[in-house]
RNA sequence: GGGGAAGUGGCGGAACGGCAGACGCGCAUGACUUAGGAUCAUGUGCCCGCGAGGGCUUCCGGGUUCAAGUCCCGGCUUCCCCACCA
């Protein structure tokens, strides 16, 4: 390919090269990983692709610099599991057969093949026998025996529950199909609709799932936004007293974090969606409720994005009794109260709680003060006080006078004692719904029997093959739906006619465990083999994008749990190490076709090589900050591969064999960036890794060129120079280790070590200041003593003007700093 | 509104509490060249100064310390996640 960007021409054929290096490891299995390899084990897992047809930078910069660290294990003495796989299911392949005619198999197995092809450029360690494939049946049968699994112990369930609904398509959309509350497709305004719907009970793990301590180190951001998902909160559940009204149930439950303002209660809310609505409506008020809930219902997200948050609601007619001190107050129903959370019924307390205050101020319902701010004047709040433990019981009966967070415990014991209520405590996260009426995706085990009802398909009738003759045409129905020859089959009960379900699994269970199977990715008997699970699993290091920080790397950890409670796993987390890189931005914004700013990785690998690309996006900045694509920035990455190329080319044969007068000074600069290069790989520091690589050709260089260096210090140089490089730029790495007339792969090679003597410096600078300020740098000998570097540093002319005719009153020295500080007197 | 991360030259970024600006880009000057958008050499935080040198400088303001980009307190700004969660 000829590329018009202004590129550097490298000294060598980088394409040449790259193929030449990839079939050889190919042809040689360089990459084979064998469970019998008695080196300790590592496992590395980047997250695998989705087969959206082209390898983007922003792959790359996934992979790159996770197969350098990968490689960087290798060198290091650990048999390394790096493998590679494709998340195959999901909408984009649908979308491609509605909108182009092609079946979503044709075109995920075509992207995949392409996709494989542009992995393998980068010359990764990927073993390809290992590679998992989410889409095949032999992968995703064992998502329906998890499942069955999950439905035998009632970890998975059939609920009613609202989904988003497109009125013209007749169908349900994935929230990734909803933009700005319209239909991705049709563009109309998409409205909630309630459907029976599959779940799975990560409710369950919800304390083990917010519970980071032991084995896991992740970053902070993650197990926060991990936690936030999960949403504790500890409260108390209280009922207000409704047996007057002839409802099903004689009392309303309210979740509420704030007992202590129970006082203050000027009204009670129900969700729109809550079964008493119905009941306790009085007829007066039916019309103006059943309106309300109707329109709640069947409102759109528009809507309810674009309302700005004013409240609504109406008044049922009806009144519940505030047991606490015996007062009725109205229930309404009002759509800023959430069916899905805690019970799906408030208190309304608007002095404390911004919201009620609103709703209060907008109904002109009472604003009772029952926690007093502290010298609080007994006028009426303008604003909700919300201050959890700073004020004081009041109008709260026998609890007046109690500083509040007293009055909490104090309050829900009495309510407790008195069987009103319980302290419980409420999670924002639900139940994971993992039912999809979509064609591409696992279709759930289950069959629906007209005499047995909903029945589990047995192990051995799996997998629940997904049917390729399907149409895609959008009816508004699943295709599978329409399929008789999969719809129609018998009950595995009783054998009598049956209809099969036909919703499908969202393809993040297919992520859930997809790590498990990599150890023995062939096996037809069971998920994977246990032995091979236990001696590759946990993952040591999992490496992607931060965007996976509240769905797949909570799904997987759930899951985890689930296959240890199962007994098939002996730990709970998946992935022990976390590291979450940034993302390649293009002229300092995201890149995208609309704004043209989108960077092919295959132009610069043709035209600099695979090498030259990863070197760069490893050069860039740090690898969980990402960074800004430039042309001259990786031109500079080119040229300094050009240099280095140089170097190792250079002729020795006027070098004496050994003790030049330079060899100390390279030797130092080689075992200084040894250092440096291995304890920063270790840490992902690619960036700083390679700077250090820079700087050791920075200094052999002028030494070479000044005749300074005999060969044995030279080699020496160039053989860690080229070990250290091996992982980042691998091609490169091994021609050249080849014509310096090594046999055997680089990559096969152990990494070098330093020796702390040889990279210590002889000389130090000792820096002074006076009074914080540096006002000398004084060259000493690296053993300098405490004595001779004070009277060195009071003897120079530089720091006399700061200390003669002052007093000393303090002299710090600091050994490892080679630094003096010196405190004067004015 | 809640949670998290981060603010360092013209730019990307370095820096166990200890010489701020490694490494690279860009720029300038020079060399080699028919040419330079190739290559090599030197310089390059800002201000004052011919120079020697001096002063200032890590978002802003305080504090701790012999010493602060780094630690503490208070602001400002940007980015990310979640958002009517009772």
């Amino acid at each position: 390919m000829v590329s018009k960007k202004n590129l550097v021409a490298l000294r060598y054929d980088p394409a040449e090269l790259d193929r030449k290096w990839q079939e050889r490891w190919a042809a040689q299995g360089l990459h084979h990983v064998s469970d019998d390899d008695p080196r300790p084990r590592w496992f590395a897992l980047t997250m695998y692709p989705y087969p959206s047809g082209d390898l983007h930078i922003g792959h790359w910069y996934a992979m790159a610099p996770s197969d350098a660290h990968a490689r960087f294990m290798s060198m290091r003495g650990y048999n390394v599991l790096h493998p590679m796989g494709f998340d195959a299911f999901g909408l984009p392949a649908e979308n491609a057969a509605i909108k182009r005619g092609i079946h979503p198999n044709t075109w995920t197995m075509d992207n995949i093949r392409r996709m494989r092809g542009q992995l393998r450029s980068m010359g990764p360690v990927y073993d390809w026998d290992r590679e998992v494939v989410t889409c095949l049946p032999e992968y995703y049968r064992w998502n329906q025996w998890f499942f069955l699994r999950m439905y035998e112990k009632g970890l998975a369930y059939r609920a009613s529950a609202p989904v988003n609904w497109c009125p013209t398509c007749q169908t349900v959309l994935a929230n990734e199909q909803v933009v700005d509350g319209r239909c991705e497709r049709s563009d109309d305004v998409v409205v909630r609709r309630e459907m029976e719907q599959w779940f799975l009970r990560i409710t369950d793990y919800a304390d083990e799932l917010l519970d980071f301590s032991g084995v896991i180190e992740w970053p902070e951001r993650i197990k926060a936004m991990q936690t936030n998902w999960i949403g504790r909160s500890e409260g108390v559940e209280i009922s207000f007293d409704i047996a007057h009204l002839n409802a099903s149930q004689k009392e309303i439950r309210a979740f509420t974090t704030r007992i202590d303002t129970v006082f203050g209660v000027t009204f009670v809310v129900l969700a729109p969606e809550h079964p008493l609505v119905a009941q306790v409506t009085t007829p007066e008020h039916r019309a103006s409720v059943e309106a309300y809930v109707a329109r709640s219902r069947e409102a759109s997200e528009i809507e309810r994005l674009s309302t700005e948050r004013e409240k609504t609601g109406v008044f049922t007619g009806a009144y519940a009794i505030n047991r606490l001190n015996g007062e009725r107050v109205p229930i309404w129903t009002a759509d800023y109260v959430l069916a899905t959370y805690g019970t799906g019924a408030v208190m309304g307390v608007p002095a404390h709680d911004e919201r009620d205050f609103a709703f209060a101020g907008r109904y002109g319902l009472d604003i009772r003060v029952v926690v007093a701010p502290p010298g609080w004047d007994g006028k009426p709040l303008e604003a909700a006080y919300v201050a959890k433990n700073e004020g004081t019981q009041v109008h709260s009966g026998r609890f007046d006078g109690l500083p509040n967070a007293e009055g909490y415990s104090a309050i829900a014991e009495h309510i407790e004692a008195e069987g009103w209520g319980r302290r419980t405590i409420s999670y924002r996260m639900r139940d994971w719904l993992v039912s999809r009426q979509r064609y591409w995706g696992t279709p759930i085990p289950i069959v629906y029997c007209p005499q047995c009802g909903a029945v589990p398909v047995p192990d051995d009738q799996l997998p629940v093959v997904l049917p390729e003759d399907a149409e895609f045409k959008p009816t508004g129905e699943s295709p599978l739906r329409q399929h008789a020859g999969f719809l129609h089959t018998s009950c595995p009960n009783c054998g009598g006619a049956a209809q099969r379900e036909t919703d499908t699994m969202d393809t993040f269970v297919d992520s859930s465990w997809y790590f498990l199977r990599y150890p023995s990715p062939h096996l037809d008997s069971a998920p994977f083999d246990r032995d091979a699970a236990a001696g590759w699993c946990p993952v040591d290091q999992y490496t992607g994008g931060a965007e996976h920080a509240t769905m797949h790397l909570l799904y997987a950890r759930f899951f985890t749990k689930v296959i240890r409670d199962l007994g098939l796993i002996d730990f709970g987390e998946p992935f022990l190490r976390l590291f979450n890189q940034g993302t390649v931005l293009s002229g300092h914004t995201k890149m995208s076709k609309s704004r043209g700013n989108v960077i092919a990785p295959d132009e610069y690998v043709s035209v600099l090589g695979a090498d030259a690309v990863r070197l760069y996006l490893m050069f860039m900045g740090p690898w969980d900050g990402g960074g800004d694509w430039s042309d001259a920035g990786i031109n500079g990455v080119a040229r300094w591969v050009n240099r280095f190329h140089d170097l190792v080319a250079r002729e020795t044969d006027d070098m004496p064999a050994s003790d030049a007068p330079g060899d100390r000074a390279l030797r130092r600069a080689t075992h200084q960036a040894t250092r440096r290069v291995i304890t920063d790989l270790e840490r992902f520091k690619f960036n700083t890794s390679i700077a250090a690589l820079m700087e050791l050709t920075n200094v052999m260089g002028p030494a070479a060129e000044a005749g300074e260096v005999s060969k044995s210090a030279w080699n020496e140089a160039i053989e860690h120079l080229l070990l250290l490089l091996a992982p980042m730029a691998p091609h490169l790495a091994d021609e050249l280790w080849e014509r310096t007339g090594h046999h055997g792969s680089v990559h096969a090679q152990a990494l070098p070590s330093w020796d702390e003597g040889l990279a210590a410096e002889d000389e130090l600078t000792l820096v002074v200041q006076v009074n914080g300020k540096v006002r000398d740098r004084i060259s000493v000998p690296a053993d300098v003593s405490e004595e001779a570097a004070r009277e060195a540093a009071l003897a120079s002319e530089r720091v006399r003007p700061y200390t003669d005719g002052k007093d000393i009153a303090k002299v710090v020295y600091v050994p490892s700093r080679t630094l003096l500080s010196i405190v004067v007197k004015s």
